[in-house]
DNA sequence: ATAATAATGATAAGCATTATCATAACTTTA
DNA sequence: TAAAGTTATGATAATGCTTATCATTATTAT
């Protein structure tokens, strides 16, 4: 994530905060810049760990609260893969895409097709469904795995 | 589901059972009709509420137990949503199928794409990556909910 | 400075899932 | 059939992730 990035983050985390009277402190920064500048796809605990190295006495709740907060600001989004914990990647700033996963080391691949992404509002609108968001995910075994 | 249908379950699950040294009981037997007799998409404790009306003793544990073992079976499948309670469908049977998911209601409107899995194996094979299972949720509004 | 408001961090609660284990049921062996 | 061996069941405890609670701290407004 570059410089122009981060910043342009920060702003919308700021606004969005700002627009329901809260307030943007030095853990929220913490948090908002380990999770812009770290790999994707990190559950809570790895982002707390990561932060706790510059802010040692933050707290897991801190973390976990503001990231749920990054997705309300749409900056992030969560990514829940049956019972395991929730992870995380960038939303702003990044297109839209689904996932390859794989079973035996869980890398995450990202595609994007855009005539899959045409039939599924396709399917919606034959049933008369109004598709607010939606989840591809093909699990199988990865390049390296195999 | 048929009374033929069921027969041929059973005698799948019995023959399931009957590879791994494991018996056929009242309860199983429980288990299975109630499971194939009952709507979709229902929870360990929907089918729970239900078999108990015929045997009134069962325990969460052995409903719990069973299903995902007929799922093992590859008599059922498993929907996970988020953090809510798994639940099942049939597989046996039943052509592959995706689901638009009502955000208010809850229902489950079962759709099909054969191209939109032909892209789907097209995206997996550019990754070099063996697709073994995938899973398409399309969340928004149904029509009644509008 | 004082009062009001929000954030934090520790910890408890909630909830779905899964494991444990004593007992019961069933199957095999003698 | 009786005894021994095996598996299933049902109650309940343990687990793991997520979320709520709340006393304390920090920030903002008056
Ligand atoms: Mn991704
Ligand atoms: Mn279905
Ligand atoms: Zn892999
Ligand atoms: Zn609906």
């Amino acid at each position: 994530m570059s410089t122009a990035e981060l910043k342009e983050a920060r702003e919308i985390f700021i606004e969005c905060l700002k627009s329901r009277g809260l307030r943007y402190t030095t853990q929220r920064e913490a948090i908002l810049e380990t999770f812009l500048s770290s790999v994707k796809h990190l559950t809570v605990e790895d982002l707390y760990n990561i932060v706790r190295q510059r802010h040692v006495d933050i707290g897991y709740a801190t973390v976990h609260r503001n990231m749920k907060f990054l997705v309300e600001c749409s900056i992030a989004d969560e990514i829940k893969i049956g019972n395991d914990k929730a992870r995380f990647e960038k939303h702003f700033g990044q297109d839209h895409h689904d996932h390859l996963i794989c079973l035996k080391c869980g890398v995450f691949i990202e595609v994007h097709d855009s005539t899959i992404e045409m039939l599924q509002n396709k399917l919606a609108a034959d049933n008369e469904f109004i598709p607010q968001r939606h989840k591809l995910e093909i699990y199988g075994i990865c390049r390296q795995c195999r």
